[in-house]
RNA sequence: GCCCCCAUCGUCUAGCGGCCUAGGACGUCGCCCUUUCACGGCGGUAGCACGGGUUCGAAUCCCGUUGGGGGUGCCA
């Protein structure tokens, strides 16, 4: 095991982002290509905005997505607690070290005083200006007397701050461009501009792989642990690694409100974590020139942070579709099988449990759809015929409209009294049986003569292949579904 | 406004000074396969933002312009 040791720290705020899934991923790998520790940190310091139901949602994602980790919650460690929410202790006393030290002040402005003295000075830089950077006691008493709270700032340094990112080489802010700060608020509740360095810190975090977000936070942060190694709190100042935006439709920031955003719900429309996984991955990454499919094992193998491309990327949800399908087609049909059936249940496809007649059809039917769904979820439209009651089958209008026409029900009507003639009720039969009659026989291209018995037999044009689902669905029942196509 | 980041086909990207008349993938278009859809196969389409340098040589290095994006909180 290397000393790398890397975090996972998301707000239970809202439902994960993918965005949030692609850093996790790129972490992820990083920690694994290198033999390090992923640390899972939950930062529930924001009362207001947490939800359980969020804390839940990025768990089942982790897990479902198999974005293991090493120490945190739910697994513990030396380092512990791993929710910030209880860790009030460790930041009041790192607070208290900070504040016996001429690292932070106290500032007792107000906002709207901060905004009129910059607007009254002409100054170009926004932000707090240090008004109460030197304090005498007497200008200290005068404010408490008005009953006036004090925030802690931290006093940034004079000079430049420089710092080799991981992902983007060399970045330089002049520091007179980064305003003094607040660590905390006026009734002592510690900001995230505290909590997340101090905790990287005493967590031992050696990188920290962010989003573009946080860039220009990080001039900030690194002054602080400069404060903190002097301090003793913290050993060193980790190295960053800024990662590009995950952008949606036009030119905007993925947001919570595109429906995209959401990485639980590719689980839902029926993607396979390694098609997600790997989609994901190619947003700033590429494993080589000429190849967009590979497993999370092989991209352990080969990550590397520097090769990140610092440029924001747009989701885009076919490519998505296609490389999730490329993975599809990498499962067994067991596989497959078995990943489908929660759909197929909750859609009420099969029965649940899943009774032995339901098992048995499945098995048979599976490997006839496997190989042309590029989603768990489309085997439920793609099987439904096959289990459904016959007193619920239903044709999608549509589909029946323009194939059961008049044209279409004597294609039907035709095959009827041919196929009823058949002793034998197997694939083979029924395709020479109608190929005989119709094709040869009514002199029919094989998709107009094809196209109307299927919609009878499956109730859509897109199905399973035709003769083997009339096998399955059993001489009786085929019949019947092609006289009901006449009525 | 100020600061920072970014800039190769519509999209994701390969490219880290000559191998580039710029490669792959998705999309899109055409064709083939075919019992539908899908899969698969073949082919086409389309790009180095612009202007200066540096160099024998620039998609690759430097500067500027333009264009995007982000930050500028007692949010994270």
């Amino acid at each position: 095991m290397s000393d790398v040791r890397v975090r996972f720290c998301p707000s239970p705020t809202g439902s994960p982002h993918v965005g949030l899934a692609r850093t996790a991923l790129f972490n992820w790998a990083f920690a694994r290509h290198h033999g390090g520790t992923i640390v899972f940190r939950m930062e529930d310091t924001d009362k207001e905005r947490n939800t359980q139901e969020s804390y839940d949602a990025i768990l089942e994602l982790w897990r479902w997505l198999g974005l293991t980790w090493d120490e945190g919650i739910e697994v513990g460690g030396p380092h512990g607690p791993y929710k910030q929410s209880e860790r009030g202790e460790i930041y009041a006393d790192a607070l208290a070290r900070l504040r016996d030290s001429s690292f932070t002040y106290e500032c007792f402005c107000t906002n709207d005083e901060v905004d009129a003295r910059r607007k009254a000075s002409g100054s170009k830089i926004m932000g707090y200006d240090g008004f109460c950077r030197e304090l005498s006691a007497d200008q200290r008493a005068a404010f408490e007397a008005e009953g006036r709270r004090p925030i802690v700032r931290f006093r940034m340094p004079d000079g430049s701050i420089t710092w080799t990112d991981l992902v983007r080489g060399d970045i330089t802010f002049e520091t007179e461009n980064v305003p003094d700060y607040a660590l905390c608020r006026a009734n002592g509740d510690p900001l995230y501009t505290l909590v997340n360095p101090v905790d990287d810190a005493l967590m031992e975090i050696t990188h920290v792989l962010r989003g573009e977000d946080l860039l220009s936070s990080t001039p900030r942060q690194i002054a602080l642990y400069g404060a903190l190694v002097e301090l003793g709190i913290a050993k060193t100042t980790p190295l960053f690694g800024h990662l590009p935006y995950v952008m949606g439709q036009g030119n905007k920031k993925l947001s919570k409100r595109d429906p995209e955003a959401h990485a639980l719900a590719y689980r839902d429309q029926g993607f396979i974590p390694e098609g997600l996984l790997n989609y994901l991955a190619l947003l700033g990454w590429a494993i080589s020139g000429d190849r967009d499919i590979f497993t999370m094992d092989e991209m352990v193998e080969a990550f590397d942070i520097g090769d990140v491309n610092p440029n924001p990327a747009r989701f885009d949800l076919k490519k998505a579709d296609a490389i999730n399908a490329s993975h599809m087609r990498l499962l067994s049909v067991e596989d497959i099988t078995h990943r489908a059936l929660p759909f197929l249940k909750a859609a009420g496809v099969v029965s649940d449990p899943v009774s032995d007649a339901d098992a048995k059809l499945l098995e048979l039917a599976m490997p006839l759809v496997a190989e042309r769904i590029n989603k768990l979820t489309e085997a439920v439209d793609m099987l439904g015929f096959l289990f459904v009651d016959e007193a619920e089958f239903a044709l999608d209008p549509a589909d029946a409209e323009k194939l059961l026409n008049d044209d279409g029900r004597a294609v039907v009507a035709r095959s009827i009294p041919r196929l009823e003639a058949l002793r034998e009720w197997s694939t083979a039969a029924i395709q020479e049986a109608l190929q005989s009659e119709l094709v040869d026989g009514m002199g029919l291209k094989p998709r107009v003569a094809f196209g109307p018995i299927r919609v009878a037999i499956t109730g859509r044009r897109v199905s399973p292949p035709l003769f083997e689902s009339m096998e399955l669905l059993g001489r009786e029942r085929s019949l019947s579904r092609l006289q009901s196509a006449l009525a």
